[in-house]
DNA sequence: TATTGTTATACTCTATAACTATA
DNA sequence: TATAGTTATAGAGTATAACAATA
């Protein structure tokens, strides 16, 4: 989660019987773009934004509020800056994004005693309480979306794909 | 490509030194967010849009357009309805994503002789030079980042994944 | 002189609902 | 009655530049 916007509603409808007109269509798949290994990631991805929303929406959280948060609640106190890299939002996002988990009071800011230009994040009681349980929902999604690859080896070996390619220590 | 929206500037950092202060702190990938891979997957994506929309620039294009006029340009004769399910975008983003094109004169609409609702778009001849122009840059751009993953297998295995999650009739 | 967080602003993208024309 | 395309609009997300405080 987190990066790029949501993109639309459900999603990866999951009936068995397409019934009348949710079929994709073969010649679109048949194409060029329809192979094309940075297409499928992106088209993959949407799938998985728009689980994660529907998952996430019950907690009055978003995929990058609940990165943030779930950050805060792990004890990494990073800085907004390191949020920013990591998360690959802009400073003023990053911004708007703690002033809203502020006002629930799920996160607060502390001055860095390092250095005092910078501000380190950090989850509040409740806002722990709420960054487990929202994880514990993301986490068993997560495995549900993941089971649509039946093989343990294939999960891990597109695991660690997406790890090297998303990771630039990697 | 394609799907959500373009994330930020150039990513991707390619110096061989990090130098001072581009490097993102252990402590946030050290996180479960960080091995999340719901959280990988949307990463990977923000840094492989952002490189495509780099590559496409030059085209005047993004990966939206691109790959509507990659359709058009590999004679699959798309409905509007079927663009929108197949980019996961809405109908009516799709309507002005076509409008951009056809100003350029690289697609133009036709209606569907079995449907006459329907209109099926269909690329220009200048559409199709400028679309096998930007292909071959993506082509390229794209082995260059995949290879990231030094493996033929890995990177076979990683596309047999996506395709499986990006891919509804899988 | 450079960096962190902040504010402001313009721009793009997204979601929704209504409308028309065909089926 | 339902579907394809279109239009309009409000809201969310994105990119940029400037500013104060600190390094």
């Amino acid at each position: 989660m987190t990066t790029t916007a949501p993109s639309r509603e459900a999603a990866a409808a999951s009936a068995t019987a397409p019934s009348h007109g949710s079929m994709s269509s073969d010649r679109l798949w048949d194409t060029q773009v329809g192979k094309d290994p940075a297409f499928l990631l992106a088209r993959a991805n949407a799938l998985s934004l728009a689980r994660m929303h529907d998952v996430l929406a019950e907690y009055g959280l978003q995929a990058r509020s609940y990165s943030l948060l779930a950050i805060a609640a792990a004890d990494a106190r990073p800085s907004q800056r390191e949020l920013s890299e990591f998360l690959r939002l802009d400073p003023s996002q990053i911004v708007a994004l703690i002033d809203q988990l502020e006002r629930r009071d799920l996160v607060r800011r502390e001055p860095d005693p390092n250095d005092r230009r910078a501000k380190v994040v950090i989850a509040t009681e409740s806002g722990r309480e709420l960054a487990a349980r929202a994880r514990d929902s993301v986490v068993e999604s997560d495995q549900g979306w993941f089971a649509q690859l039946p093989s343990a080896d294939d999960r891990d070996a597109l695991f660690s794909a997406l790890r090297t390619l998303a990771d630039p220590r990697a």
